[in-house]
DNA sequence: ATGAAAGCGCTAACAT
DNA sequence: ATGTTAGCGCTTTCAT
């Protein structure tokens, strides 16, 4: 059986709760008992349980972390971020998967609430109603969404998109496409407000060719579409449907970046494996994991935490354009350039 | 604050203790007793608190789970199947990542081990004597690597290869390379094995490459002695690596599968995105998850459990070969072919 | 079939 | 600065 902490006190000769003290609040305990107790501790190898504490302080060191899709290298990564920072404040995390099911995700963020500490929430599908009503009765933190009152982390979209833009109207493209992800998601509205400002700001077309999924077979289906609007470039959701696009537009004889440049989002690492490389805004996926996680721990922390208290707590992560081979010079003789 | 079982007990008019059996040990008590718990649990939205639950009975109702890298989507997706699984069974999952780290492996386990029921391993990169003692002190599920007297479950990569090689043979190809993984990998071993004794079977040759990472860069490293070897056809050790050495050929000038058949292994979403799509031997991944939790629930479950005792405990899963279009007739004049 | 009592390992008043 | 006491929410003897 593991050490109690009754063990360590009868061998440092002190009572319990001098050991609880030594070891939570240094600070009260004298120096010289502080010795022999952290001696018993190292021989006896002891741990507090944490399931008693938790009883007892009503904290399990726990946090809950819901995504869409674990598969889903963007996910996979956020999730690394969270782990990693997450154990370096020895709190650990429980993960769950929606499967992309919406109506899954608000009965798995109930249930993980009553285990955890309090949860980050990823990308979260739910209507913001559903968001205010969780946040309700839980500590909660939003990454890649934002929803009044709900602290969270987010990323300039509209920055990130200013860069992609700036660099093709650099290359001559007058013309850009933009393939859009899902309408309920909170990136696809601000990518586009972000691609409207920025191709008005310099001069060049915007050319949306609707809502599609946020997968490879997304990218394939918008592909023709795309090629009708007579665009020199184009803008994908994300970097997988970019590469859906790069498939279908092989097939239909287009050569990119010669005939059409290829921009995604994210900068997963299957990115820089397509052919060709895919020109992309790299995010800082898993730095966003982190910074959850602090603003988490910081919420639990803060004694005064009625729900909305925290709502100015909000970090935001600014995207990078990183240049590969799917972008280049816009055509001479393209279709609606200027004579 | 959340109900307790004795504002259950109060309002069903019973005591604590026969609303705990009513919930764990129903056959116990009264049908109609057993109703007016029932209801009152309704009414109350009452849940039992795990961590009180958990310090008498010793269990947490939670475990493990220890990958070597979550971005990597084979270790994604089985711990996809890992978390579906947990749930049906409403265990809960703490998710750990070595970030292929060899030397943080056995520390982080040992720490997950204190807060968890029991935990799975997955591909653990460290020796069979640490493993070993670790599942001396910890209730421990081995996927994708066996250890005697650990139970776990584990892919058949000799009928897997067996399969590449018989498809490869009927397309006409008699000499294949084999780039292998981390030499210290159990699959690159086990893998290298089933491939001498498909080909001897099958009257081919064998051109073994050595061994690479188990990445991208892996496979570009070892694209360039893949075609030293003269072979006609190629297996690499995992989809990563496949896709490595189809970049690097077509730097070299190449063609796939008109110069050179490619097949991997693994089947992970990005092989279907290849160009040309990969030819390869698919792994059950999230199965492997789900019959590992399996595994560990039926050995928390059974009261005999001295380490060890378990050890017959075993599962073993089966590959598919999925033809793509990496794979081709081999050329004609081919080297080494029979004159 | 049910209740009363004890206690899991820990922390937090309350004493001293 | 330290010890004593009580009790977190639950399960489990032991009675009845």
């Amino acid at each position: 059986m593991a050490a109690t902490i009754r063990d360590v006190a009868r061998l440092a000769g002190v009572s319990a709760s001098t050991v609880s003290r030594a070891l939570s609040l240094p600070g009260m305990v004298n120096g010289a008992t502080r010795a022999r107790v952290a001696a018993a501790v190292e021989q006896l190898g002891y741990e507090p349980n944490r399931a008693a504490r938790g009883l007892i302080t009503g904290r399990t060191g726990t946090i809950g972390l819901v995504v869409p899709d674990l598969a889903n290298p963007f996910f996979a990564s956020v999730t690394k971020g969270v782990q990693e920072r997450a154990r370096r404040h020895d709190v650990a995390v429980f993960v769950a998967d929606t499967d992309e099911d919406p109506a899954a995700e608000a009965g798995l963020v109930r249930a993980l609430a009553k285990q955890v500490d309090g949860v980050v929430l990823c990308s979260p599908r739910a209507s913001d109603e559903e968001l205010t009503a969780i946040a309700q009765d839980t500590t909660v933190v939003l990454v890649n969404r934002a929803a009044a009152g709900i602290p969270g982390v987010t990323y300039d979209n509209e920055g990130g998109m200013r860069q992609a833009v700036a660099h093709l109207v650099a290359l001559g493209h007058h013309r850009i496409a933009w393939v859009g992800g899902p309408s309920t998601s909170w990136s696809t509205k601000h990518r586009g407000l972000g691609l409207r400002n920025a191709v008005e700001e310099l001069h060049a077309k915007l050319a949306p060719v609707g809502n599609f999924a946020p997968t490879y077979e997304g990218g394939m289906a918008a592909a023709d579409q795309v090629i009708a609007t007579g665009a020199t470039a184009v803008v994908a959701y994300n970097d997988l449907v970019a590469i859906g696009l790069l498939a279908r537009l092989h097939a239909r004889g287009l050569s990119v970046p010669a005939d059409l440049s290829v921009v995604g989002v994210d900068d997963i690492a299957m990115s820089s494996m397509a052919r060709p490389a895919l020109t992309t805004v790299r995010l800082p996926k898993q730095e966003a994991g982190r910074i959850a996680v602090e603003l988490l721990l910081a919420m639990l922390d803060d004694p005064e935490s009625p729900a909305g208290t925290h709502g100015e707590l909000h970090g935001e992560l600014h995207g990078e354009l990183i240049v590969r081979d799917s972008t280049g010079p816009a055509p001479h003789n393209q279709k609606g350039a200027p004579a």
